[in-house]
DNA sequence: GCCCGCCATGACAACGTTGTCAACCCGGCG
DNA sequence: CGCCGGGTTGACAACGTTGTCATGGCGGGC
């Protein structure tokens, strides 16, 4: 027996066990064509006894491909990222692919870290939730040749992107409450420094405008989840308060609902339990899981070879009306 | 210029471009000390020309160990398996670790097919939530030399496990609803062959016997969550009908809500807005951040060459009392 | 002034796999 | 009976890195 007594046995081992060449054994594990059956199971045997597996990491350096993607978004612990990530990892399934994933804490540096270190590992292509705005740093990967796509937020380079109609859908949802009958909406939103806030406010400012109501700059607050129930306390016990409020994501929604205000309100983001609480909550809903399939469909398209331009999709979204948006002022 | 037209740029690039030999890029590369710094500085500027980044797989075949774990959980898309995830995570990158993740679905071969890919990419350890009670195909990997600690259900080998103390906060919840008057509680819980399920009823049949009440069979539902709605539904409609619930997961929490009862209700697992549900869902929680970041330090602890026999933690569960479970009969 | 020893650098093999190409065996055909 | 060809099997190099050991140069001590 050369196997040695740590460690995991090689092709080398299950070949001499087998009594066979390194490379017979070698298209057997591969399944590769032309190797007479009783030899595919005389080594096949050999493999059971040793419990060979295949060293992946060999097999990578010699063959170039990993099988693996790259995959960073900002939280897995949030539900809408993790319902990307699952809607990632069944369509990489499919493909035989597996998935790193990382959360970058909407940290532009960990992000990075996160993307060279699937870089060194040779992921064949990379999803990224971007952090920051400037991805220069990944310009030398994709021209070694890493596929990637962004989703969910542009990233500044000319490569596949995935994103929701942001503005559209805040425009929709604010809409929503001037059609019944409110005259001013407040909008608390994600740090405006964050594509998809400065979206949904200018949604905002666009279904004002289409209204024909005044943009009144003391009815909007922007900043972490935490600091949006007391944002629109001021702002209801100021003179001429708002009679109704769009929430600009999900975590706000829910600190809106948390603080035990109970205006007129649309969210953006669907979340589980909307409907149960009393008024079931109107939103805007995006679709997560087809966010992360559709990425996750253009990648492994390039993968396969795609050229052409990189493509810009935008998904729709779609209000969910529940009572909270539907209350008069 | 060595270096090939695509492809990446290799450390013999980067010598050739510095003029200097491969094994002293390596040292830059890998900080060893005993590199004069104008050497240092050479080869870094020559990395950084070249764009290049070494290459991990040659490395991992080389060195044997990977700096990288497996997580198998059930769903990353369900909040209690993704809090886990995102605290593998973290306690991963303290440790500079990767975390390869994969969702089983609760399917074994899933399951192991997930654990046989994660060691072919050679893994240096594994945290599972075990889906199947058959581990016995990990019993090579094991001998290998593969860490392996179980999360949240035992996995029928002597390893690391960490669990949650279902049967005693079972038993705490039912013992609750009792303390509040109930004498016929329901118990609906998820498949009696999953381990916490199994556990749960146990704990809730031992709060009954502790208070002298009978195990009324036509009280206990069990199977998936969409079944628990109509099973609570039949009931209510009988003769001599529970007036207090106990549901043995989140998922059926919910089921049970969205299906419109509204009987006294404790239930295992917290969720999210449960404290904003009229009334507030008396739940026995439990904490999955610390079930991760356990298990996640066990296995470091065994990776650094922890000895010793397996540990067995039992993490405890905390009643959180909202108004569901105060209801009287 | 010379030798010893240390420090910086380099040459080389090895990790486990796969692609290339050569060798071999066997049967069938001329 | 010999040769040819197809179908199997095997030998060998290469992938990019790191560990081991050798080499060379330089400073200090005698």
């Amino acid at each position: 027996m050369t196997e040695s007594a740590k460690g995991r046995p090689t092709m080398k081992d299950v070949a001499a066990e087998a009594g066979v060449a390194l490379k017979t054994v070698s298209r057997v594990v591969n399944g590769e064509a032309g190797v007479a059956p009783a030899m595919a199971e005389r080594v096949g045997a050999a493999i059971e006894r040793l419990g060979y597996r295949r060293n992946e990491s060999a097999r990578v350096l010699r063959r170039g491909r990993t099988a693996s993607i790259g995959l960073v978004i900002e939280d897995v612990a949030d539900p809408f990222y993790s319902g990307i990530s699952r809607a990632v990892e069944n369509v990489a399934l499919r493909h035989g692919s597996l998935v790193l994933s990382g959360s970058s804490g909407e940290d532009p540096r960990r992000e990075r870290e996160l993307v060279l270190t699937f870089c060194a590992r040779r992921v064949d292509g990379l999803i990224i939730v971007p952090a920051g705005s400037d991805h220069a740093y990944l310009r030398p990967e994709l021209d070694a040749g890493i596929a990637a796509v962004f989703a969910d937020r542009p990233g500044g380079l000319d490569v596949d992107t995935v994103l929701c109609d942001n503005s559209g859908g805040a425009r929709s949802g604010v809409a929503h409450l001037i059609a019944h009958g409110h005259r001013r909406v407040a909008f608390l939103g994600d740090s405006a420094s964050i594509y998809t806030s400065g979206e949904r406010l200018a949604g905002y400012r666009r279904a004002l405008r289409e209204a024909g109501l005044p943009y009144d700059a003391s009815l909007v607050a922007t900043g972490p989840a935490e600091q949006a129930g007391p944002a629109l306390a001021r702002m209801l016990t100021g003179d001429d308060p708002p009679t109704a409020v769009f929430t600009g994501n999900g975590r706000i929604t829910v600190a809106v609902l948390r603080a035990g205000h109970r205006p007129a309100l649309v969210g953006f983001d669907d979340f589980e339990l909307a409907d149960l609480l009393v008024p079931g909550v109107t939103v805007v809903a995006q679709d997560p899981a087809r966010l992360g399939a559709t990425a996750a469909e253009l990648l492994f398209r390039r993968l396969a070879g795609g050229r052409g331009a990189p493509e810009r999709v935008e998904l729709p979204t779609r209000l969910i009306p529940r009572g909270s948006g539907e209350l008069r002022p």
